[in-house]
DNA sequence: TACTGGATTCACT
DNA sequence: GTGAATCCAGTAA
């Protein structure tokens, strides 16, 4: 398999968040295929609104993983993207193919269908923490290229915490079990 | 320095 | 459908 080159990631990232569906996505033993991405920018709902110490990365890099750590307990993995301005992609689902075990263990559930299907189950199984934050999309922490049915593409419904903002861009394949359970939000 | 709330998940009703 | 868990980044003072 071939990892997706650095310059892959130039674009804005809800040009990237399409594309990004059906890649393979590889941490050490455990190895899934991408079904759920979620892209920010810099709307209301996403860090890149304001550029702290925690978000520059989106402004500063492209093709380079962007970890946090949210509600006490759970990781959230993104790739960031463009070149020339801010954003990133937050991987939300995954369909696991390699290391269910691994997954299993680290998640303590059995049905592959609840090991990676949300953004924070995706970082538990594949053992994601603040440690892989900044490091680049290559070596033993990568995405490789796969094709995606385009039939297969679905955009959102743009789910978001704040009813009434602009809320990001979400995309799923079409026809698996494995992405995740997105809420709506509160009130409209 | 103190406070607020979150790009979620899970158990429980 | 609702609420708790849990800690840290961001903000205001």
């Amino acid at each position: 398999m071939r990892e997706l080159p650095h310059s892959w990631f130039a674009d804005d990232a809800v040009l990237i968040a399409p594309k990004l569906l059906g890649k393979i996505v590889r941490h050490g033993e455990t190895l899934g295929r991408i079904v759920e991405t979620e892209a920010y920018t810099t709307d209301p709902a996403s860090h890149g609104r304001v550029i702290t110490p925690r978000s520059r990365i989106m402004q500063d890099t492209y093709g380079h993983w962007y970890v946090y750590f949210t509600y006490g307990m759970h990781y959230c993995a993104n790739v960031t993207t463009n070149k020339v301005g801010v954003g990133a992609v937050l991987i939300r689902a995954v369909e696991p193919l390699e290391g269910l075990n691994l997954m299993r263990e680290r998640r303590g559930q059995k049905d592959p269908r609840q090991l990676a299907s949300g953004p924070a189950k995706f970082a538990q199984a594949f053992g994601i923490n603040k440690t892989q934050n900044g490091l680049p999309i290559q070596g033993d922490f990568t995405i490789y290229d796969a094709p995606a049915p385009p039939e297969q593409i679905v955009a959102g419904p743009r789910i978001g915490i704040k009813a009434g903002t602009e809320l990001p861009w979400r995309f799923y394949l079409a026809d698996t079990p494995y992405v995740s359970g997105a809420r709506r939000p509160k009130s409209a």
